[in-house]
DNA sequence: ACGATATTTCGACATATTTCGAAATATAAA
DNA sequence: TTTATATTTCGAAATATGTCGAAATATCGT
C-alpha cells in the first residue's frame, strides 16, 4: 500500500490532470525525450525541442500550445529556458520518476493483496 | 523511447483523466488494495470494497461518488459487481499495469537521452 | 408484501477547460 | 532602426466537469 508515499494524492491529481489532455500528452510525449540544455546530447539534431517544433506535429494553434506548455510548466512536469529567439522546453526528470514510482508502487500494492490470497 | 508501445496517448490521456480528480484518485487509491470478489484475500475482513465503504473517507454526497465510480468503470479502471446489496468494486490490475509500464519507459526514454550525452 | 438499506439516475447549477484569432512582446537579422 | 520570426497574453465562445438533492431501482430481512 506504500504507507512511505512522499507525496500527497492532491499532487498526483494535479500532474494527471496536466496530462490527462491528448495534446498535452503528446506534448510532453516529445518532450521526454528532448535533451536538456548543457546536456551534451543537446548539440545532437533534433535532440532540442522548440515550443514551436513541439506545435508542429499538432494540429492545433500556436498559442493553444503556449497555453498547454504554461500548464504543463506550471505543473512542474516540463521546464523552459529561453535560447534566442526560440523557447527550448524538456521534461522534468525528477518529477516524471516520482509518477512512476506512484504507479509501481500501486502495482505492487495490488500484486500483494492478490499473493496473499494465494498463500 | 518506447517505439514499441501497444497503447496509444489518446487511451492513456483517458486513463490520466480519470484519475486527475483528487476524490477519484483517492478513491482508486482505495480500490488498489482491495481484492477482487473470488480470490481468496477477499475473505479477510477490510479486503472488500463496497461502493459505500470507498464513498465514507470522503466529504462528498453518495451520488457523486457512484458518477465518479462510473467513470473509472468506463474507463476500465475499476472492475464492479454486485455482492447482494452491495456492489463491490476493484482496481483493474491489468490496466494498471499498463499504465506504471507507460511511466517506466518514459522514465528509461529520459535517462537514455542523458545517458548519451555522457558517452 | 413491506420497510430498510445500498446504489444509480436525473435535472440543475456553478465552475473549469479547450480552443481560437488578434494583439502584444521579445529577440534576431538586415 | 526597420523587418522578420518566435512566443505569450488577452478576450471570447463552446463544451465539459464536479457537485448536489430528489427520485428511481435493486436487494434483503421480516
Amino acid at each position: 500500500m506504500s504507507k512511505y508515499r512522499t507525496v500527497d494524492a492532491k499532487k498526483i491529481a494535479y500532474w494527471l490532470k496536466a496530462l490527462s489532455n491528448p495534446n498535452r500528452l503528446e506534448m510532453f510525449l516529445r518532450l521526454a525525450t528532448a535533451c536538456a540544455p548543457g546536456s551534451a546530447c543537446a548539440t545532437t539534431a533534433g535532440a532540442r525541442a522548440s515550443v514551436g517544433e513541439v506545435c508542429c506535429d499538432l494540429n492545433i494553434a500556436q498559442s493553444t500550445v503556449s497555453h498547454h506548455l504554461k500548464e504543463l510548466r506550471q505543473a512542474g512536469l516540463v521546464h523552459m529556458e529561453r535560447r534566442g529567439q526560440n523557447i527550448d522546453c524538456w521534461a522534468n526528470q525528477e518529477t516524471l520518476a516520482v509518477l512512476a514510482e506512484f504507479f509501481a508502487d500501486l502495482v505492487y500494492a495490488t500484486d500483494a493483496s492478490a499473493k496473499s490470497s494465494v498463500s
